[in-house]
DNA sequence: ATGTAATATCTGATATGCCAGATTTCAACT
DNA sequence: AGTTGAAATCTGGCATATCAGATATTACAT
């Protein structure tokens, strides 16, 4: 159990992580009624944190908060997962889109270094992130950003314990991606994001289906 | 000014829906700092309920709540609502996608039905909404809702005078729509769907260009 | 004058208490 | 036994007070 009083950030922002971090992993199951001062003393806080995390997981679409009714997990079945999944590669695509058109020449210059990072990086897993995130933020659309945000958040933490696999597997991709963006072809890119990130998602539907009890 | 303690749902949410509306309207314009007390001093609530309200349009990118400094609009420039709406075009494919080959018989007869309720509907508008909503929910897809809800809340309301015109203007897409998942092609349908709400989003943008004073 | 450190202040974060809507219980009635 | 409705209870929503981190101020030293 996290020590919720000593750590950085807000009570608010820790608590919601875990409690996200639970629904995720199955831990707490869909259709399991949450008891607010059950997490309360369990925590170690008081409710208004818990309350507010909880509020901000109904918006991810994970609980559902009935006015003072109760609080029940939506959880996220595996269908969910790889659904999921499949968005956020529609989404990647996008960005992957916009930054072919958009990307300056000194984000440019700093993805490509990026891009070769993953390949020496020590942690594959860390340096695949920030070339993804490199390619997003290069789409210069802050709205896009928001989803992608969202949608990231909804992936299994677990998932990312066997994505170094993953990450080497799809090291040509990058490069393809990458040279997309070179030539600024937005098509190009989009398709070639949104099928990468949805190789990802496969990899992710065939670890559930192994996984599942 | 709203009446916050006669109208139905809780507090907090229609103190959100007053504050993104005058968000998305620029009512409320990018950097203006919002005082927690002042805003609850206007709706005459209590502090909780404007504070929720406010962390709920954080995550959606409309303000920034910077712990124990200060809360700031962020808002929407018209290039941010017009790439909010391609975002919700790309969403909106990936829903027709998925209908197309998801998609029950029950309703499959269901959205013919809604569909030819938007030639004579009194209210354009709000059928035009119903056919959507009945595609995204044929989707089957519980996250993808999660996503397109979020993207339609970022759609300025004002918009929504102008749609009329909109909406009977681009009335045939909705047929060909209808026969791309009647004959379950999964691509044509997304890619329908995608130009579709595309060019709604494109009329936004026309219309911004006309009203920015 | 300028940089710096102590301090006052400002602002949201958290804790707590009370309230009201929703639900359940159970008894009176048919 | 089935139905209805009132009361007890359960649950989150809201109000309020206090706390703590962040920021601004100011006084002091250089």
């Amino acid at each position: 159990m996290p020590d919720f009083n000593s750590i950085g950030g807000t009570v608010r922002a820790r608590a919601a992580n875990e409690l996200r971090d639970r629904v995720l992993t199955g831990r707490l199951q869909p259709g399991t009624r949450l008891d607010l001062d059950e997490i309360t003393r369990e925590f170690g806080i008081s409710r208004t944190p818990v309350r507010e995390a909880l509020l901000e997981l109904s918006y991810e679409g994970l609980v559902t908060v009935t006015p003072r009714s109760g609080i029940t997990v939506l959880g996220i079945t595996p269908e969910d997962a790889v659904d999921n999944f499949a968005v956020l590669a529609t989404l990647s695509g996008k960005a992957a889109e916009w930054a072919a058109t958009r990307i300056t020449k000194a984000e440019l210059d700093q993805l490509h270094v990026t891009a070769d990072a993953v390949a020496t990086a020590e942690d594959v897993v860390a340096a695949n992130w920030r070339f993804h995130r490199a390619v997003n933020l290069a789409s210069g659309s802050r709205r896009l950003l928001i989803y992608l945000r969202q949608a990231v958040r909804a992936v299994p933490a677990s998932y990312f314990e066997l994505f170094p696999e993953q990450v080497r597997r799809s090291h040509a991709d990058h490069a393809t991606l990458l040279d997309a963006i070179d030539r600024g072809d937005a098509t190009a890119a989009r398709s070639l994001a949104e099928s990468h990130v949805l190789d990802a998602g496969a990899a992710l539907g065939d670890w559930l289906r192994l996984h599942k009890s």
